[in-house]
RNA sequence: GAGGGUAUAGCUCAGCUGGUUAGAGUGCUUGCUUGACAUGCAAGAGGUCGUUGGUUCAAGUCCAACUAUCCUCACCA
């Protein structure tokens, strides 16, 4: 005999355990199988900062039900795990950590640093894993791969070779996002732009020859300490004389000219510009077009350098109060204003960020992005929602050049080096040891590490093996869909795009599926911050892993944000609480050790079968679609709905009769639908479907590795349907009238069914004692036998006649039966109105008119049994 | 400045390729120790589907404009 199952609903006291068991046995694992088709999702690696928040809770379920599903359909699914290295973030963590040692990066060296960072590596990577394993993330644990390992590392070198040797990487001094608080550059998509109050201040530069000023305004009097010229717009009239003369910028005393560029608006400020080339990407620009000097005044912690002259040494702030003081004093300063401005923040710090001129590794993005815009048109990947697709378009179109090299020491070091003696960079597959041009060995290599996002790029086919030409590679790569948030689209997604295509020669998945943010339940961002943040693990200890996963996928649909509330988990688990209590009522009347259909003779069996191969359909066409919500609801309903609130009652009498053809073929079926219905579910709830599957009559040794449920048009019994809806109508309809009147359960009720179908409805009668309170039934063409005092029911295909005497109140019931009269009428004129219209008639499909002609039928029918009730009473 | 999302029951949200008597969960009301489940059972109230037009035999669903709200990108010194 099967292990029973514990009273109560306890997820904590078996996940672990199922867990460990399926790690055990390997059913994880995926291998290499000819004989089976590959589905492969490589995870999006979590960074080693911290722990699963959840927003990864999201991401790994929907992930883990995708993988759950097309094993159980026989794929060989490969869920590849592993982690990010976060190279900017990790290593921020680590200093931070340092500085509480009272230690910082320059005196422990690079080599101690990289070994502290490597020990945090093996700390919050496994912590990682291990809460993957709590939420049930069915990863191939063997190939968990970081994107710091050899493997990944190798692939970095390799396309970084690449790419330099297509001249698609390039070194060179650009002016870039500066963050003086992380002290490296970042890419654009790494500055956040924030609204800020700042000041305007306005300020007179004089002429050289004496002749004047030229008033123009700034938020960063600062800068001007590298100002190299002040430019107006070439069409303005009020300045068209004064370009080619020459100013003297106050303060520094250096002499600047006037030029003209298009670049100034003349409607904004007094429409002149003071031009900072090192400072700021437009001013950049400007100087590039003028042949300006470029003259950096600050340096990487922020701070006014040697080109800053008296005002070396000091932070920007200070910088700046000095010099607005010295300008007020000098009596240049005009005024000050208020203003609300967009300020640049690094995205890991939010401090703000410098635009800074500085030499860095480039990758050149125009020749990459033209295929990769194309393969999204051409639908060889495929963006769900659709939408996202021109939140991708456009960021493609827009693109700048990436730059990838970072000032930080946790991350692939960049694998070029320069030769002391004559200059030339070598930029090799291997270490050199000397210089090919000049044969020095006095090389050295840069000390800059790359983007950490340049190795993410690589993720799809690195993990996989990839430079070395892997059967792994072969038979998993492409892999089939990525599922990611919204939110790192730019970072993350277009990358691995462009890198796949180019290094892969296809692209990298075929499916992308977006999905939204976890919010709180006012609808904010979960955030340290704000606090608000719930931790999955906390919501897994005391609802179960299954109730929160539920929770995340239930009433969402893809790409939309989602708001997070305990009252969610507590329906989830509710949810749970009713599988388990099923299933230990299957199981307590369970006498048979056996899978499989009987043959099928009552109509509730064949009802609950078609209504379960229905669901099988439906389910499965969701997944495909990706429409997971929408699948999770469907077997909610299946479950809560159709198989405990009516199956299980249906068939309680027939259980009770211990020992009967009808007892033993109610048992098979209840097992047939509820094992089968737990596959359905078990890429949703995997633990508590193990769980419940483990004591039911099965084959095989695990519900992870049973054959996902199919459609057979065999077990479809629409007749049956039919008359099983016939039956619950009236069932319904009794309980209606029986509440409306307080008449209580316990005062059972003689019924008289006037129907056509008496055959039908006798065959019921069962059901009728069990669900409506029936003390008998009765079948006939009048309502004779139910007396003068009888309320009565009008349902579709019949009339039901109930005899209660002392509650019956002739006035509310004529009220009552008119009621529904005017209902049934007026549904009735509605549909008429439709079927009287020609147009209608003639152009919508013929089903569609069927199908109204059907229902006037029905609603008619009706009517005639309300009229005939009517004049009964009357 | 450019682009996009959302607007459906008190609340949170479904409603896929236009045809349902507009749904679910939760909350609310009423009645139930109905031989698994009160984390439950049954019945019920509650919606002019943001506004205005348009397309169509037919619009919650498609189109346009508007209003509200959220987001992304760009950024004017």
């Amino acid at each position: 005999m099967k292990k029973q199952l514990e009273k109560t609903y306890d997820p904590a006291s078996f996940e672990d355990r199922i867990f460990h068991t399926w790690e055990e046995k390997g059913y994880f694992h995926a291998e290499i199988d000819p004989d089976k088709k590959p589905y492969t999702i490589v995870i999006p690696p979590p960074n080693i900062t911290g722990q699963l928040h959840m927003g990864h809770a999201l991401d790994e379920t929907l992930q883990d039900i995708l993988i759950r599903f097309k094993r159980m359909q026989g794929f060989s699914a490969l869920w590849l795990p592993g982690t990010d290295h976060a190279s900017i973030a990790t290593e921020a963590k680590i200093v931070e950590a340092m500085r509480e040692e009272g230690l910082t990066k320059e005196q422990i060296g690079r080599e101690e640093f990289l070994r502290r960072a490597w020990a945090w590596k093996e700390k919050y990577a496994g912590r990682i894993l291990e809460q993957l394993k709590k939420l049930g993330s069915s990863c191939d644990f063997a190939r968990e791969r970081f994107t710091l390992d050899e493997g990944c590392s190798k692939a970095v070198r390799e396309v970084f070779v690449r790419l330099y040797e297509k001249g698609l990487i390039y070194r060179g001094e650009r002016i870039i996002n500066w963050c003086p608080h992380c002290k490296t550059s970042i890419s654009d998509a790494e500055v956040e732009f924030v609204e800020k109050e700042g000041s305007f201040w306005h300020i007179r530069y004089p002429f050289k020859d004496g002749s004047g000023y030229l008033e123009l305004a700034t938020t960063r009097p600062e800068t001007m300490l590298g100002d190299t010229a002040v430019a107006v717009h070439p069409d303005d009239e009020r300045y068209r004389d004064l370009v080619g003369k020459t100013l003297i910028l106050p303060i520094v005393g250096r002499e600047i000219p006037v030029i003209a560029d298009e670049y100034v608006e003349m409607d904004f400020g007094t429409g002149v510009v003071k031009i900072t080339p090192a400072h700021d990407p437009n001013d950049f620009e400007v100087g590039l077009r003028h042949n300006l000097p470029v003259i950096n005044v600050m340096d990487e912690g922020g701070n006014i350098n040697e080109n800053g002259g008296r005002f070396a040494g000091m932070s920007g702030a200070e910088a700046r109060a000095q010099i607005v003081r010295e300008l007020d004093e000098a009596g240049l300063l005009i005024k000050t204003e208020p203003i609300k401005h967009n300020v640049g923040t690094c995205y890991r710090c939010r401090t703000a960020v410098e635009p800074r001129v500085s030499k860095q590794w480039f990758v050149k993005m125009q020749p990459l992005a033209g295929p990769a815009v194309k393969c999204v048109e051409e639908k060889e990947i495929k963006f769900i929602p659709e939408r996202m697709e021109k939140i991708y378009y456009n960021w493609m179109s827009n693109i700048k050049d990436w730059c990838i090299s970072r000032q930080l020491w946790w991350g692939h070091r960049i694998p070029a080096w320069y030769c002391a003696d004559c200059g030339e960079t070598i930029v090799s597959r291997e270490d050199p040891c000397v210089c090919p041009k000049c044969g020095s060995k006095n090389l050295s290599q840069d000390e800059d590490t790359l983007d950490t996002w340049f190795s993410s790029a690589l993720w799809p086919f690195s993990t996989l093996g990839w430079p070395e030409q892997t059967e792994e590679l072969k038979y998993f790569y492409p892999t089939d869909t990525l599922v990611t948030g919204y939110d790192i689209i730019f970072f993350w997604v277009a990358r691995m795009i462009f890198s796949g295509l180019e290094h892969m020669g296809e692209v990298p998945f075929k499916t992308v599926f977006f999905h939204g943010l976890v919010r709180d339940g006012q609808g904010r961002k979960m955030s340290k911050s704000l606090g608000n943040g719930i931790d999955p693990l906390e919501v897994i200890k005391e609802y179960g892993a299954d109730a929160l996963r539920f929770t995340l996928v239930t009433g969402n649909s893809p790409g939309n944000d989602l708001r997070f509330t305990t009252e969610k988990v507590e329906a989830s688990r509710n949810f749970a609480n009713k599988i388990w209590n099923a299933a230990r009522f299957v199981q307590m009347n369970l006498d048979i050790d056996e899978t499989g259909l009987p043959e099928l003779t009552a109509m509730e069996d064949k009802w609950i079968v078609s209504r379960f191969n229905t669901l099988v359909r439906e389910v499965t066409e969701n997944l495909d679609k990706f429409e997971i919500g929408v699948a999770a609801a469907k077997v909610y309903e299946f479950i809560w709905d159709c198989f405990c609130d009516w199956y299980i009652e249906l068939v309680k009498p027939r259980l009770y009769e211990k020992g009967t053809q009808a007892c033993l073929s109610a048992q098979k079926v209840l097992v047939y639908v509820l094992t089968e219905t737990l596959k359905l579910l078990h890429p949703f709830m995997p633990f508590i479907t193990e769980e419940i599957w483990q004591t039911l009559p099965h084959e095989g040794d695990s519900i992870i590795i049973s054959p996902w449920p199919e459609y057979s048009a065999e077990r479809e019994y629409p007749a049956e349907e039919k008359q099983m809806e016939l039956i619950m109508g009236a069932i319904r309809g009794v309980r209606n009238i029986r509440s409306q009147m307080n008449v209580p359960v316990s005062r059972k009720a003689k019924l008289v069914i006037v129907t056509k179908d008496k055959e039908l409805f006798q065959s019921g009668t069962v059901f009728f004692e069990k669900l409506a309170a029936a003390s008998s039934v009765e079948t006939a063409d009048s309502p004779e036998s139910a007396g003068e005092n009888a309320v009565s029911v009008v349902v579709e295909g019949a009339s039901i006649f109930i005899p209660l005497d002392d509650l019956v109140d002739r006035v509310k019931e004529i009220a009552r039966l008119e009621g529904e009269q005017a209902r049934l009428k007026a549904e009735i004129e509605r549909v008429e109105k439709k079927l009287s219209n020609e147009k209608f008639v003639s152009k919508a499909p013929e089903a569609v008119v069927a199908e109204e002609r059907k229902k006037k039928e029905k609603y008619q029918n009706m009517l005639a049994d309300v009229e005939k009730s009517l004049a009964a009473l009357k």
